[in-house]
DNA sequence: AAAAAACACAACCGCCTTCAC
DNA sequence: AGTGAAGGCGGTTGTGTTTTT
């Protein structure tokens, strides 16, 4: 058995646009008992929405605190930035602006803010990273900071991710050594805070060359990070380990791009070189 | 001035995860 | 532990507005 049920039935429920007087309604009901309970709310409120149209109308638009329209040039660039390192993450990169919801973000960028990048990468001449995609909700590489060049860096590796509380998990498709020691890496890894904590990351990598992938389980890679907290937004150097079986073992520095001060949970940004 | 095209953005949909029972 | 509702997220669509032809 599943919790009762809150949620109103589909049928006879408005629609479309927001009228003022829903808004207002909405509102005070808020005011009057606080946020959650959206499956209910629409009921106990008298409105004739579904509990998800409430939610998202309070959390996109009626919401004390949100700042509409004219995105500064300072946002924007925070954006283009976050976005090239989150991919389309709405959610985390609206974490990171005050006052702006992940549906304006997403909203801004596929109307705007997309092309613009877009139209500033293919002005220039090819070149560089110019290859291979981080998969999924692509962050936008061909700006990112580290040049490299395919010859000099075999490797390309994408999607890193990890809780210190978790056992270490690793998964390749195609890696070696070397490649590990001078690639072109991007690293998202969310932990617990911790001084001096040692993380342990998730790798999924993809190979340029043919080099034979090395047998589960024999790739791990910690991250011994000196938890010096850089300034919001800046980067600062990091240093870190591979380790596992197969001469695998290599040491690297990485650079990490703070995104927040700093608190459980905080989600990081590395960089291999 | 009118029609068509392009743009902007609010809202909806479906999927996945979390949580209460 | 299993089940199903609620919550949350990203992708997509619908529609009003603005610009171009």
């Amino acid at each position: 058995m599943g919790r009762k049920a809150c949620r109103p039935p589909k049928e006879g429920l408005n629609r479309g646009s927001w009228t003022a007087m829903e808004d207002d309604i909405l509102v005070s009901y808020i005011k009057k008992h606080g946020e959650g309970k959206w499956g209910c709310l629409p009921r106990k409120a008298g409105l004739k929405r579904c509990g998800k149209s409430c939610r998202l109308r309070w959390l996109n638009y009626l919401r004390p605190g949100i700042k509409r329209g004219n995105i500064s040039s300072d946002e924007e660039e925070l954006i283009i930035r976050l976005h090239r390192l989150l991919g389309n993450r709405w959610s985390l990169i609206a974490g990171r602006l005050p006052g702006r919801t992940d549906n304006e973000i997403k909203n801004y960028w596929n109307t705007t803010l997309g092309k613009k990048v877009a139209k500033t990468i293919s002005g220039p001449p090819k070149g560089g990273n110019a290859t291979g995609a981080v998969s999924g909700a692509a962050p936008d590489e061909s700006s990112a900071p580290p040049q490299w060049s395919p010859d000099a860096n075999p490797v390309r590796t994408k999607a890193l991710r990890c809780t210190a509380s978790r056992l270490p998990v690793v998964r390749h498709h195609h890696t070696c050594a070397a490649a590990l020691g001078a690639d072109h890496v991007r690293a998202g890894v969310e932990q617990t805070a911790a001084a001096a904590a040692v993380v342990e990351v998730e790798v999924e990598a993809q190979a340029q060359q043919d080099y034979p992938p090395p047998p589960e389980d024999e790739l791990s890679v910690g991250v011994d990070v000196d938890f010096d907290m850089g300034e919001l937004g800046s980067l600062s150097p990091w240093r870190g380990d591979v380790g596992g079986g197969a001469g695998l073992g290599a040491q690297f520095d990485l650079e990490a791009l703070m995104l927040g001060p700093g608190g459980d949970g905080d989600l990081h940004e590395f960089a291999w070189f």
